[in-house]
RNA sequence: GUGGGCGUAGCUCAGUCGGUAGAGCUCCUGGUUGUGGUCCAGGCGGUCGGGGGUUCGAGUCCCCUCGCUCACCCCA
């Protein structure tokens, strides 16, 4: 035999047994998304690497060692998309969606890519649902789109939520602030871990993260992004905020979230579930109201969530799905000539809208009639050559019948007929 | 990229001090009832992840390597 292949590491096969689940995440999401008005938008699944250079930032782990770049055949830079968020801006641009009414709501369902070490809840090609509204700064845009990732968790049975919540401001006041944040950085240099030095610069919020005694003990004299909001930032927070109480959206402000693209401004949130591993994030998101002008495309600002499937299915009880019912299994008791009248049954019977298998493995009899079982079938036509018998799986009840009235008999019975 | 754990049939696993590979489940066949979900019997199925070494002999010991997995990091 040759060597056996596999899929490649942080990849999966979604088996028949799972894909029932994973429709339900479909679903909920097209009811719960669908049902606010946000409609359902799919981007490629590779771009430009440009786009996300330039959207989610050079800084980034994600643009400095986690994406799948190749050139194609035209000398091309592309990328398999590592988020949702730059491409739905640069269709909104392309588009120019600048048009429509504002906001322009959209969701997406769709796999995504990150050249990183899998583990629990951490694949290289991944499932995300998100939602994006272009084009209106209302805090109220906010606190749904924060409501609408809360609500479909709920109703998709993720256990041990909790979302937190903070600002991270505008682009000038958090330049403003990152200047301070890094003077006190370097002020205490010679305290801090080395990856936090390292990091100094390039992005000294994540140093917030840090569990090093050393750092944290100088965090806890930093600037806090969240005091250092301008008024009209703060303003924004603290409305968003009366909204979530007002819809009796439970949440604690996180002062040091820190989200890993450069995009955000202002909001930031982020849904875990105490009932994952190490990779607790089940969602989050928040504004970005500088990225579709970044694209190239006229100022609108943004707001947006992702969630990832696969840490809803982890984060969710298990939930039996019942195996569908079959209405007629049609099985072969006899030679060639059984064999094409049984075909012309099944067909028949699919012809009448029924569901109906065919023995397609040349069972013995008692293997058809276990085989039928198995499928939770409800009606067995056993064809034979010249006659033919229909067995009532739930009652046992088994009656001889002309096989071409086989199909017109269970319609009549399961007054599934005309 | 760095650590820890683990790699024996499709699945879950056993394999004693190194002696030449087993169970349960699944699947198929037959019997029990002329044809199902019970029970019984049988069958299919494994280069013991791969390579090298020690040994008369390695699934068992040593080295290397690959893979899976959890964690760091980061995020969905």
């Amino acid at each position: 035999m040759a060597e056996r292949l596999q899929a490649p590491r942080g990849t999966f096969d979604v088996l028949p047994d799972d894909s029932e689940r994973r429709e339900a995440v479909e679903s909920a999401a097209r009811r719960v998304l669908g049902g606010a008005g946000y409609r359902r938008i799919e981007t490629p699944a590779f771009e430009a690497t440009e786009l996300f250079a330039r959207g989610v930032g050079d800084s980034t782990d994600i643009v400095q060692k986690e994406m799948y770049t190749f050139e194609d055949g035209g000398g091309r830079s592309l990328t398999l998309r590592p988020e949702g968020t730059a491409p739905i801006c640069r269709a909104y641009a392309e588009h120019g969606m600048h048009r429509l009414p504002q906001p322009v709501k959209l969701w997406y369902l769709g796999s995504f890519f990150r050249y990183e070490r899998a583990q629990a809840g951490r694949y290289r090609q991944f499932w995300q649902v998100g939602a994006e509204a272009i084009g209106s700064d209302d805090p109220a845009v906010d606190a749904e789109s924060i409501l609408l990732l809360a609500t479909l968790l709920d109703e998709l049975d993720v256990r041990e939520v909790r979302l937190r919540i903070g600002s991270l401001g505008s682009p000038d006041s958090r330049v403003a602030y990152r200047e301070r944040l890094v003077a006190h950085l370097r002020a205490h240099e010679e305290e801090l871990a080395e990856e936090v030095r390292v990091r100094i610069d390039l992005n000294p919020l994540r140093a917030f993260d840090s569990d090093h005694p050393g750092t944290r003990e100088v965090m806890r004299e930093a600037p806090r992004m969240i005091d250092a909001l301008s008024p009209q930032d703060a303003e924004h927070f603290a409305a968003v905020r009366a909204m979530l109480d007002a819809a009796g959206q439970p949440y604690e402000v996180d002062p040091t979230l820190v989200r890993g693209l450069d995009y955000y401004t202002r909001t930031v949130f982020e849904l875990t579930s105490d009932a994952l591993g190490a990779q607790s994030g089940v969602g989050g998101g928040g504004r970005y109201d500088g990225l579709v002008e970044q694209l190239g495309g006229r100022q609108a600002p943004g707001m947006g969530w992702a969630a990832g499937v696969e840490r809803i299915l982890l984060a969710a009880g298990e939930q039996p799905v019942a195996a569908p019912e079959v209405d007629l299994f049609v099985a072969v008791d006899g030679g060639d000539g059984a064999r094409t009248a049984a075909f012309a049954v099944a067909a028949e019977g699919r012809r009448a809208r029924m569901h109906a298998q065919l023995e397609l493995a040349g069972r013995s009899l008692k293997g058809q009639l276990k085989q039928a079982a198995r499928v939770r079938a409800r009606y067995v036509a056993v064809v034979g050559d010249t006659s033919s018998a229909l067995r009532d799986m739930d009652t046992g009840e088994q009656t001889d019948v002309e096989t071409e009235t086989i199909v017109a008999r269970i319609l009549r019975e399961r007054g599934l007929g005309a």
